[in-house]
DNA sequence: CAAATATATTCGGATAGGCGGATATGTCAA
DNA sequence: TTGACATATCCGCCTATCCGAATATATTTG
């Protein structure tokens, strides 16, 4: 139950929603992709990322000096949930707006 | 964007989500029975029954002193979301009892 | 090793949110 | 109107959580 539980907090916040919706759009994205599309601080994306991985929505994944994050899956409801996610959270302005800035950074092109 | 932070923020608690599995297995519960089910205070239960509504979770309906709660599905989102709540919670042992709980008391015969 | 870059963590301060007993409100019946 | 019951709200207390600058850690390169 505190599992779950946990597992919903992270849903409550604005921040980490803009994130899930950033990942669950583009697949995979380092800390530095996700700081320059929120226009937010380092140690904030950071903390919330590490708040979603430690609730288990999310996986990461080294590489040379960046990690990734990718949204888990790995059982049914997650996976029910990164779909109901997924679909609702582009329909919000403040996402939509984040989808296309982070569109605008060149192609691969990841951090400075 | 707040209101879908809110919505989910509503989940981000245990004695939320135990409610909103009552209602969605027996669909409609006035403030007693869940009182009863739960076996939390009247003024517990009723402030997050409160929380509940103002998120846009359930709606409710008075019928002489009673007053009904049922889970609100007036969008995609929330229909989408109920039903996956109403599969996922089912499985978490303290909201079976719950449910067993509700179950083991005599049909039809609400509050004291 | 030193410098540069990406990421994580620490810290203090402010705010939000939970709890539950006590109390207020609303409804019905006599 | 009074009493009984169902529900909502108020209150003080306590804990959780957010923020962001500063600092620490990790990795690569020279």
């Amino acid at each position: 139950m505190k599992k779950t539980v946990q597992y919903f907090r992270a849903l409550a916040d604005e921040t980490r929603l803009r994130i899930l919706a950033l990942l669950l759009t583009s697949g995979e994205l380092c800390v530095c992709d996700v700081t320059a599309t929120l226009q937010l601080p380092q140690s904030t994306v950071s903390r919330h990322l590490s708040y979603l991985k430690n609730a288990g929505w999310v996986n990461d994944r080294r590489e040379g000096v960046w990690i990734f994050y990718t949204v888990a899956t790995d059982d049914d409801m997650k996976h029910q949930l990164a779909a109901v996610l997924k679909e609702r959270l582009a329909e919000i302005t403040v996402i939509e707006e984040d989808i296309k800035r982070l569109a605008s950074f060149s192609e691969g092109a990841h951090c400075a």
